[in-house]
DNA sequence: TATGAATGAGTCTTCATTCAT
DNA sequence: GATGAATGAAGACTCATTCAT
């Protein structure tokens, strides 16, 4: 996995400074964009959440843009990480298959802020951050991707919609972000809701072959 | 179905000419915001799109926020009205469900810039218009649910995981519109995606057996 | 009495239907006004208040300052109306005094909204509409100071301090609007207000000795 | 007394920066609001003559309205502080009652503009600071009302009536600011009202005998 | 005479960003 | 490196006034 192409440049040279402070922006701005979006967030309030003035913020950032990227580049590596760490050591692909869908669920789930953020936030972002994002996510679906041949090893299958079957595993449990109302009202638990989608996206991959 | 509740206030009294202006807005304010978003497209913009001056716009609309409102109310009206023609006159239950699908992502799929933008903008909703819009969207997926329910008459599913799945139903096709992205990359044309994301809810819905 | 030098041009050929549109302007706008002063207050509002149309208050007024200048021609008469009456057929100089004193706290009482927003509004008023207020004004408190004349016929009395009495004559029983807040807090009615406001002036000119 | 209750709130830190620009903004205010009045002022106007720029101006109120209040903090603050000062180490009654009524006259002829200003603005106030305004404005009155008993001390007088007195007291000399345009064709200087009118009142408050 | 839709100049207000200390 | 006051461009919204019908 090649590094990030692109570096949201800092005016400060003291490189374990600048992880320490961009850590308290990302914690402060996800509580502020999550409240208001990012276009009614002041860096005013992000700063104060931070614990940072304004002026020490922009030693850190060079535009109010630059938050959106390092929250993205936080939370997706974030995600990443974790169903890494959760399909590490199994090695029967059902199983491993999963344990992955059932690991995004879970994170999904518990970023939901963040991802409802990221989701709302994608047209402010510029052409080269954009780039960078998209990138990002391609290769999250492709490590579904990889996961469901595993799944499928030995039968045969149909590649574009082995394909498409991963964008939608890694798409669909977004759902709970952006049907939250809906599904609060009808299901007493999260894990509940997690549980049947988790069987509905098994039950629909079937159609690969 | 009721009535829409809400109204937006303006201060015209011809009825007809409110409605003609009202489009020209909704359509205006279509192509800004599908380009810019929200709270980057100016009221100006709009309205010079919409072949109207600010104050002229003004007077059929009474804050920004509520040209949001009206082309929700206007998409929202279109994709419910086109789901309805295309199951008129079928009466076999799984030819419906297979043809309120179809044309659902058709649907979304002709609409996307609107979908996508509506996804975006609910946050800058006022309480009483985002509960209207969610009123909305729960009929319509109760629409699909009552789909459901027909194509499984006489076997015995769980209620539940038929909710869910009329959720996922409606939920499923926006896809076409996040994931726009990758899928072009992907895929030769959209018929195709279509075709697939069909067969994949199918396989999927079985799970509430 | 010269007649009022200052007319508002109307487009209007009909002179009694002047007459009419203009009483309903009026009433509209001293309510109006008196609820939200002269710049808080619309045209629109007015207009709808008085049971006119835009376009059709417009055929009667030129400005929005005309509105102004219409009330005060319309309150001023009635205050100097009301004074006349009340000492008309009393011969006897302190009577007639009194009687003068006690209608006009009665009439400010009456009028006190339309008094409070003739006050605050004066500066709204171009050069030559205030001069004529001001004329007006001059003539009312004459004709306190010719009624001062009588009261103290026979006496000798100071020229300068007369003429200043009926400054004070006019002016202070505006008080009851100015301050209404602090009397209602202290006084069960405004009747008893004017009881000792008349015996405080009463007292009062007496320095003019 | 008890410090005031409201203060506007600024973004700005350093208090004794937020003091020095207050200062600029109410000189400018003064010298906008008494040309135009409140409504016909402009922010701009105001931060230029202040010294200011529109965004600085803006540091250190939160809207327009807010100028009018600190301009009444600081004029009635100035009032109550000369009064005191007037009657400072006086200790007979009735001289005591006669400074202050002096100074009060000096006082409103001294600050006529912003006092004409404050009286016509009120209505500009939101509920909070009038409320505050008139709490200000009372404890004038009280000390007024002190002062006459003090005067009348050892002599039966109708309370109500002394109340009133004092009520009349603070409000007569206010005449000079809207009667200036009659006293200064009437009378050659303004001391000269101002002894007429402390004479009239000294008449007048032995109505409460 | 009455109507009311259209106009656009004018204001308040916000806030990202800079920079002197 | 940290601070926070100053800046000014930009945008939402209002409303008196006009004029074609």
């Amino acid at each position: 996995m090649k590094e990030s192409a692109k570096k949201v440049e800092t005016k400060i040279k003291n490189v374990d400074l600048v992880e320490q402070r961009r850590q308290q922006i990302i914690q402060g701005a996800i509580k502020i964009f999550s409240a208001k979006g990012f276009h009614s967030a002041t860096v005013r309030e992000i700063a104060e959440e931070a614990g940072l003035t304004m002026g020490t913020l922009y030693n850190y950032i060079n535009r109010k843009e630059d938050i959106i990227y390092i929250v993205y580049d936080y939370i997706s590596e974030a995600l990443r990480q974790e169903v890494r760490d959760a399909i590490d050591g199994i090695s029967e692909p059902k199983e491993r298959l999963k344990a992955a869908l059932r690991q995004n669920l879970k994170s999904i789930h518990q970023h939901q802020d963040v991802i409802m953020f990221i989701y709302k936030a994608s047209s402010f972002l510029d052409r080269e951050s954009l780039h960078e994002v998209l990138a990002r996510e391609t290769e999250y679906i492709e490590l579904f991707e990889d996961l469901l041949r595993g799944y499928f090893r030995g039968k045969k299958v149909d590649e574009n919609r082995l394909r498409l079957a991963a964008d939608l595993l890694t798409y669909i449990p977004v759902m709970m972000t952006f049907r939250r109302w809906s599904l609060r009202r009808r299901f007493d638990s999260m894990d509940e809701v997690m549980k049947h989608i988790l069987d509905f996206v098994l039950h629909g991959i079937e159609f690969t072959l």
